[in-house]
DNA sequence: TACCAGGGGATTT
DNA sequence: AAATCCCATGGT
């Protein structure tokens, strides 16, 4: 690993939890070192003297200023996510099991224009599949950064790909969603810079404006791509869940939180093995 | 409101 | 080999 240096992180901390919580498709993991890809960046990372939760030292590959600058902020490390955890007070022993469960994960700010096109790419894949065309693009349309990285190509990267282009990424039916987005950012009918400053009500009615973004989806978008934690997107998973809870939809009494328990929730729902 | 077509890769049978 | 599933949406 170049540039190594070592850091301390005093919470909740599992990146492989945090990897395999179907909010980020574009990290690699080899013997332990994990690789997440922001913007113009990769990150390396490995566990030295960690806790059951994480919580310990851990070696980067970069320097202190872009720790400092980039890398706290994608992993959100300004959230106490222990004192959330146990701060819910939570009597359904489902939800209960599924916190425990998921205790390690946090939510990542990712770019919200990779958010926005990985989420519409989502729609009716598996997570293998999501990954396969997310990297497809990236490899056709973005920059290398390294041997094996490619930046997430930017809406003007993607101004003149076809429908038919995006289709040999295996996007299918959803490449002219894909297309208007392009379209919608590139005349300024949708800033994501803007949204950022809307309200979580606001921002969702922005998203839903997109062909091919609908409830889920934008839902999705707010709490990746914005960081609007009171979002607790429902898919197929969720919804099961939600049946175990009796059939009452458990997220919105969490508030802030509600995104958050939602992670931990669909993480439960994809390891814990069939009923 | 309810149903259904829409890629096609991944997974299960 | 065939059926089913998959972090859904838009149109009818």
């Amino acid at each position: 690993m170049d540039n190594a240096m070592t850091i301390s992180i005093q919470d909740d901390f599992d990146l492989r939890k945090i990897a395999d919580s179907g909010q980020c498709f574009r990290w690699e993991e080899k013997d332990g070192t994990f690789r997440f890809i922001h913007q113009v960046r990769y990150l390396e990372i490995c566990p030295s003297d960690i806790d059951a939760l994480g919580t310990g030292t851990y070696t980067v590959s970069c320097d202190e200023a872009e720790w400092n600058g980039i890398w706290r902020d994608y992993f959100d490390l300004d959230r106490n996510y222990a004192e959330i955890r146990q701060n819910c007070k939570c009597t359904e022993p489902f939800l209960a099991k599924a916190i425990e469960a998921g205790a390690g994960i946090r939510i990542l700010h990712q770019d919200p224009w990779e958010m926005l096109v990985t989420f519409i790419i989502s729609q009716r894949k598996n997570i293998p599949a999501i990954r396969r065309s997310v990297q497809l693009l990236a490899a056709r349309y973005g920059n290398r950064i390294d041997e094996n990285s490619y930046s997430f190509p930017t809406p003007e990267e993607l101004r003149d790909v076809t429908i038919e282009d995006l289709k040999e990424c295996s996007l299918g039916y959803r490449a002219p969603y894909v297309r208007c987005a392009i379209d919608r950012v590139l005349d300024g009918r949708l800033d994501l810079k803007k949204l950022a400053d809307l309200s979580n009500d606001d921002l969702f009615s922005a998203l839903l404006q997109v062909e091919g973004v609908g409830v889920k989806v934008a839902n999705c978008v707010c709490l990746f791509g914005f960081g609007r934690t009171s979002r607790a997107p429902v898919d197929v998973w969720i919804s099961r869940a939600i049946e175990l809870c009796g059939g009452i939809d458990p997220f919105p009494a969490f508030g802030d939180a509600a995104g958050i328990i939602q992670q931990y929730v669909f993480y439960y729902m994809k390891t814990r093995g069939t009923i």
